[in-house]
DNA sequence: CGCGTACACAACTATTTGGTTGTGCAACGG
DNA sequence: CCGTTGCACAACCAAATAGTTGTGTACGCG
């Protein structure tokens, strides 16, 4: 189960190891070792979560001679951003925050 | 593995069954039988995943009676679109879109 | 008190997940 | 050609997930 495009970008979001892939990503495309070397995990692993990345569509790959590098793709993240802003905002006459914590983040530029 | 915060909150998203029910949640309190009726499992079943959104503390729970009515909890989703919007910001000048996305969402208050 | 309702806990099961090791294979360098 | 590098595929394993059924329990009603 589990199988659509959300639920897809969600569980991939959903490990710390993903999340420091992205992170690391979103600063330049890298190599699968480049980006197994922080983690004390083998390389088959690290490229195990590539592909659950790939899968999500939240990472694009190609080809470049021997190596294959990993580039970000902000489509589906925009998707897995939508749904909370847009389910979030139902609720939010309550109390609306989420503005103010986005302009927060905005804000740290020297983060 | 994948116990901080974060996590627990993109995994509990990472379910379209809780999702469904973040989403009545939206619209009101419910009840478990009241959130278990729109699905073909059972209430147990839909116990645990209420079991999931409370350990994300995207649900917070209260006594009335003998109906344990569930009610939403906004920060941790505000802590996951944070997320998102914080690490999409970091190649946002690529292309600048989630904004635009947020500002539909908002827009589109009939919807 | 005894019954029904609303829910939770426990045990069991199948599938998925996240890791391992071993190995194969394509591309480059000498 | 041969060795090294970069990566993927396969088999295997432990633990977590998502569901089931069965049962227990707290509350309210008559």
């Amino acid at each position: 189960m589990t199988t659509d495009e959300l639920s897809l970008v969600f569980a991939a979001l959903a490990d710390p190891t993903r999340r420091a892939i992205l992170e690391r990503l979103a600063r330049g495309d890298a190599t699968v070792n480049q980006l197994a070397e922080p983690f004390a995990m083998s390389q088959q692993a690290v490229s195990k979560h590539i592909k659950v990345l790939e899968k999500a569509r939240l990472v694009q790959r190609t080809r470049s001679a021997q190596s294959r590098p990993c580039a970000l793709d902000a489509v589906r993240l925009d998707a897995a951003a939508g749904w909370i802003a847009e389910h979030r905002r139902v609720w939010a006459d309550r109390y609306d925050r989420l503005d103010e914590h986005i302009a927060q983040l905005r804000g740290r530029d020297s983060g």
